[in-house]
DNA sequence: GACTAACGTTTTTTT
DNA sequence: AACGTTAGTC
């Protein structure tokens, strides 16, 4: 048994949170305040009350922060009664949920999860269908609309454009068709279960005893109306967030479940924490400055644990270059000064075009650095191409992955087959793989594509075989299959690069290895599929990589750094350009709030004269923000005068070293 | 059906 | 500047 936890290690404010196990609780959590580790104390005392860790569920909004937050647990209690515990993600408690019961409205329990590039390939399709040739929006724009809807708790197919409505109801009865959904229907369709059918809502009330639901201000109003159904009285729900960090608001997220939680659940306890063990005094002076000019917040007002510190500085830059250049320089000079580690630094930046210019002058100066957030791993092409093979072997009528890797490799089913080939499954309202099953249809073609059809779904048909009927183990089939029909040569055809070709074989390694450490614990090539669906997961991580980290401020986070530089703090660029057109000024403040909040010593906030943008050189202001900072831990200056002072330190530097070794003498 | 050339676009991002 | 997409050609 592991230590548990004691009371006296915490502040008043958490003993509190940790104490208040029973009723509708929200836990205000302002950055640093340590809030995770109250959480996991909560939970420890729900144990030892009592509680089974079975009877225990904690929501959190990604994969990352789920597996997290059980390790943390798991230090603290028993490591069987962490693993005992649900601790997952919205859309993953959706998943068991939906396998267990979706038949009751209506799917077929091996539903296939439509991703990303899958959505968009399907919207395509729709907007030709449709005739959308004169239709000035995008695919990734109507699913966008799509999205919003759902999540905001909307019927989608009720549009005030018309057109777009039309969409909406062909995206939703093509995904029935093809017994598949998105991730919002994981939420929609899991809500819609729970709200319909009564026996199946009242097991999950029954066994869920203790909900917790951690970064509470990114919530939904769809969630909201989840998190509804799955708590019923006396309400055992415990809600953790910081409404100032809401940054998420353009994806869907609703502070008002936040700002009004009394509304959704009666008579809650609220607790603040506000003693920051994170920043110095002067850091968080100036994050309360600033955050305060919001309106409509609950009120807070983080208190440091640590007295003084550096002043924030503020610093003028003639242009980009200069500024990463001096970003570049500052940070080798204080490493050495400090004997700090690269990964002590940060630089935090508003959208990642930034970053270019930032990671050039690091690579010149043979820097190291690590960046969060680029490609996705599950969003390269061959990733994506092997992740529909291997959705094919499992339920071959997903429309969308079958289309995906009908002619990859090219195997003579071109585009002209594909469209004859979909356009027979909607006449006889079969899918697409049955119509390629189908002689009534494959007659119709050429000989030539009829052999290559019956080439593909001999050797889908007979993958498939080995896996449902012989029981071969998953990975070792999908890998054979993909050696056999050359698809790694193919793939290698379109690299441009020697380190392209080793990253894409590297890549399809990785994902059918993933897939055999699956099928040898025996769990099924389903699970493997919703577990690859539900993490768009950057496949390295932070901690496994070393160096000054490169982040956008979304991405930051929940980190913290003891050494931040926080660039571009001009007006269009933060705040953004299109928040001030679309009047989201506030977040943008947030989101500013955010990074400043991440540094934990020294932090610096820079702004340009001059900025390139999309390959022109652009005018720029600083931004307002700037003003809305108290002054009284600034630290006002330029690139010009640090450049220039730096200098002369360097030789005052020499100075006091010769006369200290004078005296040593 | 495959390949090349010109074109247009470009906030933030998780599930 | 750089990327992806599309349209046009072989």
């Amino acid at each position: 048994m592991a230590e548990g936890f004691s009371f006296e290690s915490l502040n008043q404010a958490q003993r509190e949170a940790v104490g208040a196990i029973d009723g509708p609780v929200l836990i205000l959590a302002g950055a640093g305040t340590g809030k995770t580790r109250t959480v996991t104390c909560r939970i420890s005392n729900m144990l030892e009350r009592g509680v089974a860790a079975r009877n225990i569920l904690a929501v959190t909004f990604t994969n990352k922060a789920a597996s997290e937050m059980r390790e943390r647990i798991g230090g603290m209690v028993s490591k069987a009664a962490a693993e005992e515990m649900t601790v997952c993600t919205f859309h993953s408690l959706c998943v068991r949920l939906l396998r267990g019961g979706i038949d009751r409205i209506g799917y077929k329990k091996n539903f296939a999860i439509y991703t990303g590039s899958d959505q968009v390939g399907l919207m395509k399709q729709l907007l030709v269908r449709k005739g959308g040739a004169n239709c000035t929006l995008k695919p990734e724009q109507i699913l966008g609309v799509i999205s919003k809807a759902k999540n905001a708790g909307l019927d989608p197919s009720q549009q005030e454009d018309e057109f777009i409505g039309i969409l909406a109801t062909a995206y939703q009865n093509e995904l029935r068709a093809q017994n598949a959904v998105d991730f919002d229907d994981l939420l929609c369709l899991g809500e819609k279960l729970l709200t319909e059918h009564e026996d199946v809502r009242n097991v999950f009330r029954e066994f869920y005893q203790r909900v917790t639901v951690d970064e509470f201000q990114d919530t939904n109003a769809l969630q909201m109306r989840l998190l509804q159904q799955l708590v019923g009285p006396p309400y055992h729900v415990c809600v953790v967030g910081d409404d100032d960090q809401s940054i998420y608001g353009w994806r869907g997220a609703e502070v008002a479940n936040i700002l009004q939680f009394e509304k959704f659940f009666p008579n809650p306890r609220v607790i603040l924490l506000e003693e920051n063990y994170r920043s110095t005094h002067a850091v968080l002076h100036t994050a309360n400055s600033l955050i305060k000019h919001n309106i409509g917040r609950r009120a807070k007002v983080l208190r440091s644990t640590r007295v003084g510190g550096a002043h924030v500085r503020v610093v003028a830059m003639p242009g980009d270059a200069e500024e990463a250049e001096f970003i570049a320089e500052e940070i080798i000079e204080e490493k050495n000064l400090t004997k700090k580690a690269w990964e002590d630094f940060s630089i935090l930046f508003r959208t990642n075009g930034q970053c270019r210019k930032l990671e050039e002058a690091l690579r010149e100066r043979k820097i190291p650095y690590r960046m969060v957030g680029a490609q996705s791993f599950f969003d390269r092409r061959e990733i994506r191409d092997v992740i529909a093979y291997a959705q094919l072997l499992a339920s071959p009528e997903a429309d969308v992955a079958l289309l995906r890797v009908l002619n990859a490799p090219n195997r003579g089913i071109g585009q002209t087959t594909a469209v004859l080939a979909t356009d027979y499954s909607r006449e006889t309202h079969k899918s697409v793989w049955e119509a390629l099953c189908d002689p009534a249809f494959t007659h119709t073609l050429g000989a030539k594509a009829r052999g290559s059809i019956e080439d593909f779904v001999a050797m889908i048909a007979g993958a498939k075989t080995r896996i449902d009927i012989a029981k071969e183990n998953a990975g070792k089939v999908l890998r054979e299959m993909i050696t056999e029909m050359d698809y790694i040569p193919w793939l290698m055809r379109g690299c441009k690069t020697e380190k392209e070709r080793d990253a894409r074989t590297e890549g399809i390694g990785s994902i059918i290895q993933q897939l055999d450490d699956y099928s040898a614990k025996g769990r099924k090539l389903q699970a493997f599929l919703d577990a690859v669906s539900l993490s768009s997961e950057r496949e390295d991580d932070l901690e496994s990589k070393q160096g000054v980290t490169l982040i956008t401020l979304h991405a930051s986070k929940g980190l913290e750094f003891p050494y931040v530089y926080l660039v571009g703090l001009e007006e269009g660029t933060l705040p953004h350009k299109r928040s001030i057109s679309e009047g989201t000024r506030d977040e943008e403040r947030r989101l500013l709030y955010v990074g400043i909040t991440r540094a934990r010593e020294r932090l610096t906030l820079t702004y340009c004269a001059k900025r390139m943008k999309y390959g022109e050189e652009v005018g720029c202001q600083p931004s307002t923000f700037i003003d809305e900072l108290d002054g009284e831990f600034l630290l006002n200056s330029s690139y010009e005068e640090i450049m220039g002072r730096e200098a002369n330190e360097d030789e005052l530097n020499s100075f006091f070293s010769s006369m200290k070794s004078m005296f040593d003498e």
